[in-house]
DNA sequence: TCATGTTTACGCTAGG
DNA sequence: CCTAGCGTAAACATGA
């Protein structure tokens, strides 16, 4: 099977000529302002001028197209089009040419198009969006249609892709579920330190995955790299990662109540892996961006990490959301920290898209309803 | 039984 | 060319 990107080259050879058009879906009812920073984050994450959106969003099946109003949102597609008018598309893999003739047309197509995001990105925005920044499974199949046409079809190709992300990738760690909220499932959310994994601003490759530092025999760095493909992924530190590790780290990260007591002895196994992450945890805030810094572990020299980077969030964010980012950074964190004294929340702010880490992180009710991204279907909140 | 989750394998692509 | 990241298929296990 091709690859996301081949795939899209393939299905859809022209993404720039779709961009191009300055006309999107848009959705329908209220959360015109939220989606419109929804496209203008998928525009500069594809690296063209203008949004890959739906407008179906919470409503699959209407699908009613209506104009953009570029005036919708300070953090509209045009305003960051604006901003960023040469975003990097060589390195989203995504090249056009020409001009479609019919832009009704390809509105048509486009909505339908595999969105230019990779499933890590996607799960990752899903479980971002989400007021909890915990998700089922079944929630991020359910954000993902809703918000991507383009998903509701092929889904059990597409669904056993996202398991395989789930699992596979470290920067998604599996919390069981308490015994008080019985269900199908485990809740999944992201490793605190998985932060700026899109921070070079394509969503549909990393330039280095995440991984977990948890295991005292990780091999170091240069045994990694000259680990084979199949080694890699057999490699020690996925196989900590697997289920015990992940499931104990994110354990730390609840509440005592939502710890299940027959996981005690992992605990108390794979504490003394965890002390080192707990000892940085004190000052996650603050931390945040040692982490970037410290994230010499995804090369140093090779990243091109940094806030200074265009599709930084504190580049594309205003001061004024910024000011409201930073205290929402600050809610998860404190909470995560009083339940457990443990982690903090996981990614925030400097790895998501703007509209994710501006504003996904506030209740959808304590925003004004320009601020509203996505329909309450789409908004598996469980707080 | 079906959904969920893990793991392995393989092919493709981008980038060094 | 080699490696890493990603997508997909598929086998298998487990739990609701």
């Amino acid at each position: 099977m091709l690859g996301a990107v081949k795939m899209e080259g393939h299905e859809h050879p022209d993404w720039s000529a779709y961009y191009a058009e300055h006309e999107c879906y848009t959705p329908v009812g209220n959360m015109g302002g939220g989606l419109n920073s929804m496209s203008a984050y998928v525009s500069c994450a594809s690296g063209v001028s203008v949004p890959y959106m739906h407008a179906g969003l919470g409503h699959p099946t209407s699908g009613t197209c209506t104009g953009l109003a570029p005036s919708a949102s300070p953090t509209s597609a045009h305003a960051l089009a604006a901003s960023y008018p040469n975003l990097n598309s060589s390195a989203c893999g995504q090249v056009g040419s020409g001009r479609p003739r019919d832009p009704k047309a390809y509105r048509r197509s486009y909505t339908h198009a595999k969105p230019p995001y990779s499933y890590i990105s996607l799960i990752t925005m899903a479980i971002q969006q989400s007021s909890s920044k915990m998700l089922t499974l079944n929630e991020i199949y359910q954000w993902i249609m809703d918000l991507f046409p383009f998903y509701r079809q092929n889904q059990q190709r597409w669904q056993n892709s996202v398991r395989h992300s789930l699992s596979f990738n470290d920067c998604f760690l599996k919390l069981p579920r308490s015994p008080d909220k019985p269900g199908k499932g485990s809740f999944w959310t992201l490793h605190p330190e998985s932060g700026n994994m899109f921070e070079n601003g394509c969503y549909l490759r990393r330039q280095k995955r995440f991984k977990c530092e948890k295991s005292a025999d990780k091999p170091t760095e240069s045994e990694s790299v000259k680990k084979t493909h199949s080694d890699k992924e057999s490699s020690p530190t996925r196989d900590m990662k697997s289920t015990e590790l992940k499931d104990v780290t994110k354990t730390q990260a609840l509440s005592p109540e939502h710890q299940p007591h027959h996981q005690d002895h992992h605990l108390d196994n794979h504490h003394h892996q965890l002390h080192h992450h707990h000892h940085h945890s004190s000052h996650l805030l603050s931390q945040h961006h040692r982490v970037l810094v410290h994230e010499s572990h995804l090369k140093p020299g090779h990243h091109s990490y940094s806030f200074d980077h265009p599709f930084s969030i504190h580049n594309l964010m205003s001061s004024e959301q910024q000011q409201h980012q930073k205290m929402d950074m600050l809610k998860p964190y404190e909470h995560a920290m009083h339940c457990s004294g443990g982690y903090g929340s996981p990614m925030t702010g400097p790895s998501m898209p703007p509209m994710m880490s501006a504003r996904m992180s506030v209740e959808p009710s304590a925003l004004p309803s320009e601020y509203s991204y996505y329909p309450v279907s789409a908004c598996t909140n469980r707080a």
